[in-house]
RNA sequence: GGCGCCAUCGUCUAGCCUGGUCUAGGACACAAGCUUUUCAAGCUUGGUACGCGGGUUCGAAUCCCGCUGGCGCUGCCA
């Protein structure tokens, strides 16, 4: 009897600190991170770290932060700074075998070779003459390996999201690997790693599709085995153009600032290049990892959309009750106005729900925390007259200042004393109450029904603002 | 230039593998209406898409070929 053992899945998430974590990478890491949990496998964060010159500890911290923020927790970690004694063993290994050689091309011949080869209308590779052997009176430049420039093989893949996949050996030429023993290059040090930390499937974003082809060589070289495939389509920005800065926000912090949940951050990414069975819209995230499967990745890009980002995000608020949403927008309240009561900003939580898309949209409502500002004639109702205006206040600040309970604000019962008025005084043009109670109250002209904003603000501040109003108006 | 990948509404997509039920479905966005004191939310309704050309077939969004277009890569970055 042979036993059959199950592949375990083993994937990973491979940043470079050369740069905070990147909306697209939170979206490499999301869908690695659903494979592996809808395997029930392991997922690891791998820190790319070779070029000591680009690295900076205060990024991988970023990244670090970031992926924690989107609930993505690895199993395991590593960061090639640290194995630099792995890669050095395999280079001098391919050295011995002749596999590999130093070059001792200078940058300069190395440019004139790509400029040629460029006129000629061929691929621009590197095609290393004299690999075995030391030049007199030039110096080692870099570690490449030896492939076959005149070979007729073709190289090729099957790629769990692409299929069939190829390229021709001959375009490739002889590619970097280190720049010294310690200093390998990412194509090396990415296949060393993956064969080591025995990673299954390597799932990440299309611009690696053509270094596939040279880990394949690189593999082939070193004798060992290699992962699977899945190149993720590209997240684009509004032209169509691969996500960069110029589009705006690629800094995932820039989304956790403006308040949106991590939940929907999720749903909203993973929506992005994947669907669900059903096509639903909303989904948890172990909705998402029961469903998800590589297969059902699609092959072309996906323009960011943050229209659709602030629908899902609005309704995972949607979802949440008063206390619920206080704590959630708490921070962004403060972080606008300042130190606030907890009692307030649960009042306020009913307003939040239904108008808010992400939470630092709190920062359009400075006039529950600041007395508004406003010009006496935007009290004024379509065809009504500042006297007029004037009147309807001084009566809604009767029946407001009556014997209304504000504790217990009914504002059902609040609204029918007000239509009421209304109807007896202004032949049921409930505008001509309501509008210059709204801009007395907030100095705009669009927000929340102005009842509620007496409700959330109290009697004596609401009170207050209805005279300012009236005075204005003399 | 070279190499590679891709192609359904403005956007995200369902359908494509296993051709007919697709006069192409859903969602976002947009527009109109309802509600209404404004905005938002909610509900109802509406418009817009299979890139083009061949082929295979009784029949093609679905299969094949070509074209066009878009994008990615083309580092001693990752």
């Amino acid at each position: 009897m042979t036993k059959v053992r199950k592949l375990e899945i083993r994937v990973r998430i491979a940043p470079s600190p050369t740069g905070n974590l990147h909306i697209g990478t939170a979206r490499t890491a999301l869908f690695n991170w659903l494979f592996a949990k809808h395997h029930t496998g392991q997922f690891i964060l791998r820190i790319e770290d070779t070029d000591l010159e680009r690295s900076d500890s205060g990024f991988e911290k970023n990244i670090l932060k970031g992926l924690e923020w989107l609930g993505l927790k690895w199993d395991e970690f590593y960061k090639q700074s640290e194995r630099l004694d792995r890669y050095e063993k395999h280079l001098k290994k391919l050295l011995e075998e002749k596999k590999a050689f130093w070059c001792y091309h200078t940058k300069e011949e190395l440019e004139a070779e790509k400029k040629e080869q460029t006129q000629k209308k061929e691929a621009p590779r590197h095609i290393c003459a004299d690999k075995y052997q030391e030049p007199i009176g030039k110096e080692r430049q870099i570690i490449r390996l030896a492939v076959d420039e005149n070979s007729t093989c073709v190289i090729h893949f099957e790629d769990i999201i692409r299929g069939h996949v190829e390229f021709e050996q001959r375009v490739i030429g002889d590619l970097s690997l280190a720049k010294d023993l310690r200093t390998p290059l990412y194509n090396f040090a990415v296949v060393v790693d993956d064969y080591e930390m025995k990673i299954s499937h390597v799932i990440r974003g299309e611009d690696h599709i053509a270094n596939t082809p040279k880990q394949i060589l690189i593999a082939e070289a070193l004798g060992v085995s290699l992962p699977q495939f899945a190149h993720l389509p590209l997240i684009l920005g509004e032209d169509r153009s691969k996500l960069s800065k110029r589009h705006g926000a690629v800094n995932f912090d820039e989304y956790i600032g403006a308040g949106y949940l991590p939940e929907a951050l999720v749903n909203f990414l993973a929506l992005l290049g994947w669907s669900p069975d059903n096509n639903a819209e909303i989904l948890t995230k172990n909705e998402i990892i029961e469903q998800f499967s590589l297969e059902k990745v699609h092959k072309s890009g996906a323009i960011f959309d943050v229209k659709k980002l602030n629908w899902i995000n609005s309704q995972y608020i949607k979802q949440f009750n008063d206390e619920g949403l206080a704590d959630l927008t708490m921070p962004f309240v403060e972080k606008n106005f300042g130190k606030q009561d907890k009692a307030f900003v649960l009042k306020l939580a009913s307003v939040f729900r239904e108008r808010l898309e992400y939470l630092d949209q709190v920062k359009e409502f400075k006039y529950f925390f600041s007395e508004p500002e406003y010009e006496a004639d935007m009290l004024v109702w379509k065809k009504s007259d500042r006297e007029k205006t004037r009147k309807a206040l001084e009566s809604v600040l009767e029946v407001l200042s009556g014997n209304l309970e504000w504790e217990i604000f009914d504002e059902k019962y609040i609204r029918s004393e007000l239509d009421k008025l209304a109807e007896e005084k202004f032949g049921g043009d409930r505008g001509a109450v309501y509008w210059p109670l709204r801009v007395s109250l907030s100095g705009e002209k669009f927000s929340p029904d102005p009842v509620q904003i007496a409700r959330v603000m109290g009697k004596e501040k609401s009170l207050n603002r209805i005279k300012n109003a009236i005075k204005k108006l003399h």
